[in-house]
DNA sequence: ACCTGAACACCGTTCAAGT
DNA sequence: ACCTGAACACCGTTCAAGT
């Protein structure tokens, strides 16, 4: 019958994609979508072959802008990584619903891609070459991508609880360690301390 | 009416792993499942209240044996680290197609508590404390865990193929580059020279 | 205690049909 | 081009019933 006003594609992402955030990836369903957007289920069919491609876009939604531009031109070659890496953590973790979708999905964003090629050019700007180069972009890439994709999967804070009661720890460092917030922050404190180590062991200076 | 033969938890669990293991997490239905064990689908009930609570078994069987015993005693708290956490990588990542289900039950699965307490006795032992031993304690276990589950998630063979063809690489290190087994090979040791260098960083020593 | 089959409320996907 | 509703083959889960 055709009676119900179109969706544009960009508008089933987006509910889509609030409906995720909402209720997480596993409850999304083409039926309820449909609902979501005032709409028969079937009508998303119109944009997408499939469940698996409206994924995927979603995905490569989360993932975008990566590289944004505005990356300070001139500067050097650690500092530049730096920059990326936490461009790219934060496109990563902006949507932490999606993390099981990105794991098994990375290989095919096509801004995982522009980061390694990214990281690639940096490390050569600072004057890796040969193995040494090949194993310190995968070990900075997957440091960056896997790290920020575990830290909002939600098991840390978990984790960090059920260690925390189990060792004798005093009250205060308990609480510095369990809150949520605090968690939020050790998962960066970590982060940040670990990628650091990293660019001083292989290397990777301003110059 | 109660005719075919009793399955025990473990047999069930066994066969479920199997199903995983050939057809991947997603492809497990209890249905299929109750066929393989040549049994009504109902009768898994029996022993799980629950899907989740079959996957969550599954996940506890993948993570099992990080602490296996025989960690060679008198050690440094540099080898043995090294050590637990090369363990605890080999059991995270027996099962990849379980990737998905152990990146949101690990903060639930014991062996990644007991991994944790591990890797806090050891950094204490080699001299970490207050905020210091906090960061290193979360930084390396994310490390292992993370870099664990996502280099088998599928995800980075695809990733060095695309980049690979997209960067101007000679053949011969586009091949060392995008073999399957080379990738394997580049996993792990871009995995290990991360580790050192993060030891090396945190200053932890066998003395 | 363990298995069974029917039933229920849900899925994703296909398709002929409408505008 | 986009929406529709019925239909199909699947799900997980519940339950009364068997042994």
């Amino acid at each position: 019958m055709g009676r119900n006003p179109a969706r544009t594609r960009s508008e089933v992402i987006s509910v889509a994609l609030e409906l995720v955030e909402r209720d997480g990836l596993e409850a999304l369903t083409l039926r309820g979508l449909g609902a979501a957007l005032g709409v028969g289920h079937t009508s998303v069919y119109t944009h997408f072959k499939d469940k698996h491609e409206l994924i995927e876009a979603l995905v490569a939604l989360a993932a975008a802008d990566v590289l944004s531009s505005n990356v300070p031109i001139g500067a050097g070659p650690r500092t530049r990584l730096r920059d990326l890496a936490s461009r790219a953590r934060q496109s990563f973790t902006q949507h932490p619903r999606l993390a099981p979708a990105l794991l098994q999905a990375s290989g095919e964003v096509d801004s995982a891609v522009e980061l390694s090629r990214a990281i690639l050019a940096e490390l050569k700007r600072a004057g890796l070459g040969g193995r040494r180069l090949i194993v310190a972009y995968r070990t900075l890439e997957t440091y960056v991508i896997a790290m920020s994709i575990f830290d909002f999967g939600g098991a840390p804070h978990h984790l960090a609880i059920r260690v925390a009661r189990q060792q004798s720890i005093d009250p205060a460092t308990f609480e510095s360690v369990t809150t949520e917030a605090a968690v939020e922050a050790l998962n960066e404190e970590a982060y940040v301390a670990g990628f650091e180590l990293l660019l001083d062991g292989f290397d990777i200076h301003d110059n």
